[in-house]
DNA sequence: TTATAACCGAGACGGTACGTCTAGTCTTTGT
DNA sequence: ACAAAGACTAGACGTACCGTCTCGGTTATAA
């Protein structure tokens, strides 16, 4: 990947679209994220970096935050959300391999960073983070009905307080930057959570 | 406050640091958070703003967050933790008080998220900001603490993950701007939490 | 000139040097120097009277020497080497009119003091002004040599001496701020210096 | 000289200007002159330099105009003018020692320029020059009034276009960088205003 | 003998300008 | 029609000096 080398003549191809650019846009974004961090990351850069220009890649991206979103949700497409048969083990696989174990490889983690921290001051950001978010969170609700329907918990037991918390507790180690540390907190995170679920049964 | 109408005549006092054009400043800071919000948050505006030149905000403060930080603290110190006699309590004043319900007024959680979102792209942001969560952190192990002294909990209980689970639910909260709507649910996520801790009796 | 009128709407006119903001440059330059004289003159007072941005300035010229000299040269070109038969008239026409004469209108000495000003702390102004003062100092001796050929001054006479002996004399007026007073000793000045050339015939 | 070793306890001596003091800040300018050149002259890097506060430096020197000024006056009181019984030996004299061959030394000559550079934009810096260059020409004048005496020239002969023409030629080889090439046509420049003197006799 | 006045170092103050960086827009030229 | 390129206005960045001011302290001279 990034192999930034298709440097000469990549002009345009017609009145279309031309892949090879959103391509190389979306390589050198994630190039300079990884070399200089959320602070090193810049649109002028990314154009530098994938011989861009500017104009190109604000056709495509509104902003910063839709490109960083763009390259965030490029890794994340390869992981499946679990479904090991009781809502603990979907609970600590989501924890685990969703989100601190996702994020725990540096790029990922500084990217999702970079699409909060980007989000509390431009309304855009703000905007696709919550859509994003709202996606995300309406998948893991599905593991708390589908342990509903198996009777592991009531029908009436609140479903997003439950997701919210596992959630919350990641995004604060991330932020934190204690990532690393946390992953061995997963289980009695959940355990925490399912245990003051009032009628959950192991 | 910030009457901003000390315009004439404030320099220099002596080799030392004047109080005056400190207090401008952050009143400034704070007025412009006011305004513009965390986009519009930038030194020179806040020197416009205090009549200040911008050498005299670097001397005192390195960077921005800490600018904001100070704003921040200017206000937290007015609250103090709560005691309240039995851990729930303490815990569901601790939330609603020292966190969400201080954050809900506008400025006060605008301003923390912008120091939170500063940190995860500037090296000493990040630290200025570990180092107020450790102490924050380790004034709300006392309420556990305390807990532990009554015979709430047991000792052996993890108060850090306890902690943890509320304050990362508040920040969650906080930054997909959730406050105002969160401020129902803190005693049912109090409850869970406890619930959850094993050897608690209410 | 110097309208200052087109102030709406001048943006980039694609990939290319927009002549529109150079000529605007130039004439916003020429204005503060104007003004403010040589101590009111900088390249963010320029760029606040062009409505440019500072960027474009630093993109064209390298230094505010180079911008000044520009100005400068924006008046020069309007005026010829003169050639009026005699090695006496040139002389006296090259000091009264290229030199001196130019110079008493203010804003010209005055560009022209700044930038042998300039020449003396900074490198590059230095180059710039050694490299336009050779192409001038070559245009000059052609009068020297076009008086041999007619043979009013010997073959073997040091043009660069004459040359040098009146524009030597010119800057110094200039620096002293004494060009209006000294223009009554143009033919002196320049009859002094053929008398004493050996050979020199009227 | 020089030797900054009187680093502490460079305190007050009572309701008077310490000598000391403006030694250590005249020392310091000096030194700061000749290792940063022009440009890097400052009243801060002197007031560094001498362990001086400003207000000291500002209190006996106006502006660094003056203070250079006094730095180049320093080196200037060793040379005296010359009496070398004719006119033409005055002349190469002081051309050659006073002048250019002052200059030759680095210091000197960069001090000048700097005090010449500064006077074009500074109205304080070109009252300065101009009494210091009324005071230098004054006394330069006497070399021509003694050749007077001597009937070396008639009494009605414009002395001060022969000084003005010397001084000039002078001013320019420092100018534009040329004072060691220069020195060696000190007799040429000297022979053709003096020949070119309407009544001289060698 | 005691004030007092001017000096000294130090360094903060409000400012201005520096030269660099990035944002986001615009237009031409070339597929 | 769209890509590439790069110029454009705009303005924030953090730094260096400017010249002024007040401080706390020192010391010679005037009262």
């Amino acid at each position: 990947m990034e192999t930034e080398t298709e440097d000469l003549s990549r002009r345009s191809i017609g009145a279309r679209r031309n892949p090879a650019s959103q391509e190389a846009i979306l390589d050198a974004a994630e190039a300079v994220l990884r070399e200089g961090g959320i602070a090193g990351f810049s649109i002028e850069a990314v154009a530098r970096r994938a011989r861009a220009g500017k104009p190109t890649i604000y056709r495509w991206w509104p902003n910063r935050t839709a490109l960083m979103l763009d390259v965030y949700t490029r890794f994340k497409n390869a992981r499946a959300f679990p479904d090991t048969g009781t809502l603990r083990g979907d609970l600590v696989a989501f924890l685990d391999n969703q989100l601190l174990g996702f994020w725990k490889d540096s790029l990922c983690g500084t990217v999702y960073r970079a699409v909060i921290a980007e989000a509390q001051s431009d309304a855009g950001a703000e905007e696709a983070l919550q859509a994003y978010q709202a996606d995300r969170k309406q998948r893991a609700l599905v593991l708390v009905e589908r342990a509903k329907a198996r009777g592991e918990v009531p029908q009436d037991v609140d479903a997003a307080l439950i997701i919210d918390l596992v959630v919350a507790y990641a995004w604060h180690q991330l932020l934190v930057g204690h990532v690393a540390q946390s992953m061995g907190k997963v289980e009695a995170v959940v355990d925490t959570v399912l245990r003051g679920t009032p009628g959950y049964r192991a």
